[in-house]
RNA sequence: GGCCCGUUCGUCUAGGGGUUAGGACGCCAGGUUUUCAUCCUGGUAGCAGGGGUUCGAUUCCCCUACGGGCUGCCA
């Protein structure tokens, strides 16, 4: 197994949107398959249409591409080991079933989910706590093994549902090794008589799963713990159609919990804690409700993985700014942590940061186009954008922090001002205001040179002048550097919004 | 309840028989910016508990506690 090509798979059910620990399971399979050259393959588990959801296939696919995770096999480009589509895979599932059943290994089962019910309240009231449809109590059932041939073959002609479960083996221990976790065992005794094909014909996930990744050729089976428990039926069906020698290597990740509390990151914690836990934004046709995305909240994709890379993984160094080629350069199955990892918004976000002001003007610029005024030129545009990339978060920060530099502003922050306007700086403001007028200067220094100066020789203390004209500036107490505004502004724009702060100023204290 | 997996600062983590237990986020303080942010400096805070093994355990073993997963004709 080890010598061939490696070929990885993200296995996603189209049931809503892509979760952000699916995400990042998408991602430690795409690291590991570009660090080994192999392949990331995409396939959907869309085995339960009781819970299909229109749009999520979509999402799932858009979100990978915004990610730039894109598979190199999957529904939308097919390769040779098609289809991607679990549901267009029903007879090859069928026959591997069929084959089951012929060698002993499975069995078909005709309970009724009431008979199952009723199995359980009656294994329960006996004093088993979690009841498994197991070696003791199969026999206690409807299915081939319980029923003579003659019935069975009457109920299966007759068109009674039924469906196909495993047949466990007693006393058995099943033994693998987890490329995460080490040496993981299971007692065959504690293992039920799963389900592997349903009444309405098509698989579970065990069945499929198995069926899809020996045919798929997949090496190497990245996923959530939460599959853990479950791995001792895969093993078992590797063995049962005899496949030992192709059976995938298993890693099971860590999950990304809830920031507080208990439990597993879920749906709803995004309203709950106020972030999004999808990448994309999604509005979810049954319920009526729009949960946020990471793309839409203005976040870079770098810096959300980024950021879920470091979930659960390090690179054993203290370097913590990787982007997607330096991640698949950095990445290994070794540094993989075996706890789970609660999910932390804070650091998301100063990821966010270090990305944006990583970035250039241009590729800001491109991401935000719709959201800046038309009538800003392009030059202008970036030029408010590498003033404002220290200062944002999000991309949503670059321009609505600086609408003061599109427009003039129309408020001026009064207790700030009257504690730093002096009525007796009246002129002098009136002169900086004609200097700056007049001032071609072509460079902000030039300008601050200039002003400081004149504050300078006529001994009016810098504290009493730039905080005032800051906010005559922009009608607040923050934000870039003040001369490097006005030079961007203009002469006769700030010129003019000196004049008009300084009599709005001038009215506020006369006013007293 | 049963089975499986786990447990280093509040959070993400490095480390691993002898270390001042390292880094990052957050928070606090100082510096730069006479603003804010960035940036720089410093600070805060941690090996779950109990038994072993050992000259010596945070590190190895066992137990307990706690956390997580699974226990569906869901994936």
């Amino acid at each position: 197994m080890s010598d061939q090509k490696v070929r990885v798979r993200f296995a996603p059910s189209p049931t809503g949107p892509l979760h952000i620990g699916g995400v990042r399971t998408a991602l430690y399979n795409y690291l590991f398959a570009r660090q080994a050259g192999g392949d990331f393959l995409l396939r959907i588990e869309d085995t339960d249409q009781t819970r299909y959801v229109e749009g999520a296939e979509e999402y799932i696919l858009e979100s990978l591409k915004w990610l730039g995770l894109e598979p190199d096999e999957s529904i939308q480009n097919p390769g040779a080991v098609g289809p991607y589509r679990q549901s267009e895979r029903r007879g090859i599932y069928q026959q591997h079933v069929e084959e089951l059943i012929r060698t002993g290994k499975a069995y078909y089962a005709f309970d009724t989910a009431e008979e199952l019910e009723a199995m359980r309240e009656r294994e329960t009231a006996a004093g088993h706590h979690s009841p498994k449809y197991d070696a003791r109590v199969r026999m206690t059932m409807r299915n081939s093994i319980t029923l003579s041939k003659a019935d069975t073959d009457q109920l299966l002609s007759s068109g009674h549902p039924y469906t196909v479960r495993m047949r466990i083996p007693t006393g058995e221990v099943v033994t693998f090794s987890d490329e995460i976790r080490g040496t993981v065992q299971f007692s065959t005794d504690e293992l039920d008589d799963k389900v592997l094909l349903k009444a309405d014909g098509l698989p579970t996930y065990h069945l499929a799963n198995v069926v899809d990744d020996k045919l798929m050729k997949i090496t190497h089976v990245i996923r959530g713990e939460e599959w853990l428990s479950s791995t001792a039926h895969h093993v078992l069906l590797y063995q049962s159609f005899g496949w030992e020698a192709e059976m995938p290597v298993f890693a099971h990740l860590p999950l990304i919990l809830k920031p507080s509390g208990k439990g597993k990151l879920s749906k709803r914690d995004g309203a709950k804690f106020g972030f999004p836990v999808f990448p994309l934004e999604w509005k979810d046709p049954k319920e009526d409700e729009i949960y946020g995305g990471f793309r839409e909240m203005g976040f870079l994709p770098e810096a959300v993985l980024n950021f879920l890379a470091f979930m659960g993984w390090n690179p054993g160094t203290d370097e913590e700014i990787f982007n997607l080629a330096s991640l698949c350069k950095a990445f290994s199955m070794s540094q993989i942590n075996k706890s789970g990892a609660r999910f932390d918004f804070d650091k998301a976000t100063w990821y966010n940061q270090q990305y944006i002001i990583q970035a250039t003007a241009e590729e800001l610029h491109a991401l935000t186009v719709s959201a800046w005024p038309e009538k800003a030129t392009k030059e202008y545009i970036q030029s408010v954008i590498r003033m404002f990339q220290p200062r944002a978060e999000r991309l949503a920060d670059l321009y609505e922090k600086s609408t003061y530099l599109f427009s003039a502003p129309a408020t001026y922050v009064d207790k700030p001002l009257k504690k730093k306007y002096k009525v007796q700086n009246h002129e002098a403001f009136a002169q900086i205001a004609t200097m700056v007028g007049k001032s071609d200067s072509s460079t902000a220094v030039e300008l601050a040179d200039l002003v400081k100066g004149y504050i300078t020789t006529q001994e009016l203390g810098f504290g009493a002048i730039l905080p005032v004209l800051r906010i005559f500036i922009t009608g607040g107490m923050e934000g870039p550097d003040l001369f490097d505004m006005m030079h961007l502004l203009g002469a006769s724009e700030s010129e003019l919004r000196i004049r008009n702060g300084l009599q709005y100023a001038h009215q506020l204290k006369s006013g007293e």
